[in-house]
DNA sequence: TTGCGTGCAAAGGTTTTGCATGGCA
DNA sequence: TGCCATGCAAAACCTTTGCACGCAA
């Protein structure tokens, strides 16, 4: 998509065929790096951290932040997900500490209305939303 | 309201009065220290965490997490100003990096169906919307 | 050959923890 | 007096950076 890979490099590769195994789990450096590692052909972490990020850019993978102490974690949404992606609310619990997909059409509502009344482009992949899941009610 | 601080020691009011003093303003834990070392008086770091930490939980101060590399923000929210908050989006903008706050009804909408259709009990305050602001559309 | 990508190690910044001391009730 | 709060320093944690080397085009 984005011009931002000039190189295919074995590494770039390996990291996206292991994200594209596993659609919508949600995954963070620190276990990309241990898988690899227990592999047997471990990836240098700078390395991992540098092609995620090129990936996100790149809109290949999509990247959460749920809280500061712990590790930003990452989803592959390239291609053909990319749709699902688009309506899908991303809830974490406060107590449970899990992170849940949602598949849902409000959220477009929820873009109109931001978009329409307060003038602010929301970036549904980006937004996670905060609460109790139903088991910690 | 929640029984966390057994104590009112003089840190914890000081910290309670400096936050009081910008109600919706967003400040980090950095902040603090800094403010309170410039003015002779300063409060331990450790004990700015602890403080914060516990002023989140008795509902006096809000925290929201807007990336991982950035410090988490506080905002007073304790008393009053809660109603407010409590209809309140944050917006994060990922370009220009900008918090806004909108007060907007839209809010229990979204509350009341992530709840009634998705059994996700949203807690607004520390829910943060990402996208581009107008400026940076 | 050019210059981006890789990997190691070290630095960076925020937050937490251990432990002795201080202070509220 | 009993316990929680404080504060210092150090640790922990995730992520970024510096630099030399490797590799894609």
């Amino acid at each position: 998509m984005n011009p931002r890979s000039k190189y295919k490099t074995k590494q770039r590769e390996i990291l996206i065929d292991y994200f594209k195994t596993f659609p919508g789990v949600h995954i963070n450096a620190g276990d990309v790096c241990e898988y690899f590692r227990s592999q047997g052909s471990p990836i240098g972490q700078a390395t991992v951290y540098r092609q995620l990020e090129k990936l996100v850019d790149e809109g290949v993978l999509s990247k959460y932040v749920v809280d500061n102490n712990s590790p930003a974690c990452f989803e592959y949404v390239g291609a053909d997900s990319h749709e699902d992606a688009a309506t899908c609310f991303h809830c974490k619990c406060r107590k449970c500490g899990k992170l849940i997909h949602m598949q849902c059409d409000e959220l477009e509502t929820i873009e109109a209305h931001l978009f329409e009344e307060h003038r602010f482009k929301l970036d549904p992949m980006r937004t996670v939303f905060y609460g109790l899941c139903e088991n910690c009610i």
